[in-house]
DNA sequence: CGTATCCGGAACTGGTCAGTTTCGTATATG
DNA sequence: CATATACGAAACTGACCAGTTCCGGATACG
């Protein structure tokens, strides 16, 4: 998972316990500990932000090592001194999305299903899914020959998304609000998948009405709950 | 649209009649009519069908232009002498990729809408589906960049399984068989995004049970259709 | 203060690929 | 049969880029 000091950074610190490190025994045996100038790693949520913008602007195959060091001042050394090769900072970068995505804890709970979603799509938040969606385009193409990048968008993207939606339908069963048979699983892949769709394939805008009206007219009706209406 | 032919194949027939061809005014002046072995057009459709399977397997950005011509069977002065850049002969592959689209004449047409949407998920359709999604997923970062790539993709991808969808759901309408308020648009996008963002992102199998399952399990119940079951 | 490592910057290397040209051959027209 | 073009094959050109190396300067340890 980890893919980052692929440079060792120095064994550093003290010699792996590899077995049974009795308390007591002290452990900095005959290990020489590091020495010289220390890798700054708060340059790194720099370099991987550099590299999920040019990553978007650019998609894969367009982007170049030398125009993530261009964009995050810092030089292509550096950059190979910490990842491997160009996938690697890319699986690395893409990994990091997940940092801001929705927090399953922290999730809307207005009480009724259709307030819970609808909280789900407002206008920052669907901003955000928009930028991480053009930066996943320009990956599709990898993902289907990198099961590495695939577990990654995956992981960053498509879970945390659906983890939420699963979650607020889970609720509404729970409710009572909705029948407990329904497909938990694809009904929480709906909305995302109409989205990207839409985004990718029909050029369409990711504007709120849109995503209104799959929730009020496709997801809300298929659990049998009919918007009140006339 | 047509990007065939960059080299002019000679002017060939009669003088463009760059203004008013007066009729009766005999056209085929001085031109010298066309000369030398002409351009074999048989062979286009074999280049772009290899340019189809090479897009297949390695995606926009690593398809090179020697691939198609060896796998053509074709030399790459041959290919350039027909299209002008890579880009123009990818367009023309996809565009024609319409070619075995559905037909909208010719679309079933069971009585139900059930029956009508169960009837276009046969594998073999389900399969060439997957090929061809498999194509797009090539060629969907550059659609972001390329006005000409996405249109050609709309046109010979999107369109025809939107609109197949469409004329089926429209005659549901009209049958009575579900109100005639339902967004037909959006539910005509439904099937396909779904099926789209399981291939690509989730990394599922586009089976028939998955399909199926999104009919009878969100598609049917939104437009009031509650499955027949125990 | 010496040494090992970090840094940004820039030069270098080797491979790849779009697009062009050349060559010998095949096939049309006149 | 002379001319103009298409053909497959292969060589060539020029750009681009991943990855490496080297530089002068900064910084951490002993």
């Amino acid at each position: 998972m980890i893919r980052m000091d692929h440079t060792e950074e120095r064994a550093t610190t003290v010699s792996v316990p590899t077995r049974e490190l009795i308390p007591g025994e002290a452990a900095q045996a005959v290990v020489p500990m590091k020495l010289g100038r220390k890798r700054d790693h708060s340059r790194d949520p720099e370099i991987l932000g550099a590299a999920l913008d040019v990553l978007a602007e650019t998609g894969y195959d367009g982007m170049t090592i030398d125009m993530v060091a261009a964009r995050a001042k810092a030089g292509k050394a550096t950059l190979y001194r910490r990842w491997a090769s160009k996938s690697d900072l890319v699986i690395d970068a893409v990994a990091c999305m997940k940092r801001d995505e929705l927090d399953p804890a922290n999730l809307p709970d207005t009480g009724t299903l259709r307030g819970d979603l609808v909280a789900l799509v407002r206008p920052p938040s669907i901003a955000e899914g928009e930028r991480k969606m053009h930066i996943v385009s320009g990956l599709i193409s990898m993902i289907s020959r990198s099961p590495e990048l695939a577990e990654a968008v995956r992981g960053a993207f498509v879970e945390p998304r659906a983890a939420a939606n699963r979650i607020l339908i889970r609720r509404a069963i729970e409710r009572g609000e909705i029948r407990a048979d329904v497909d938990v699983e694809t009904l929480s892949m709906l909305v995302p998948s109409m989205a990207a769709y839409r985004l990718l394939l029909q050029h369409g805008a990711l504007d709120r009405d849109f995503l209104i009206g799959v929730i009020d007219g496709i997801l809300l009706p298929a659990v049998g709950i009919r918007p009140h209406e006339g």
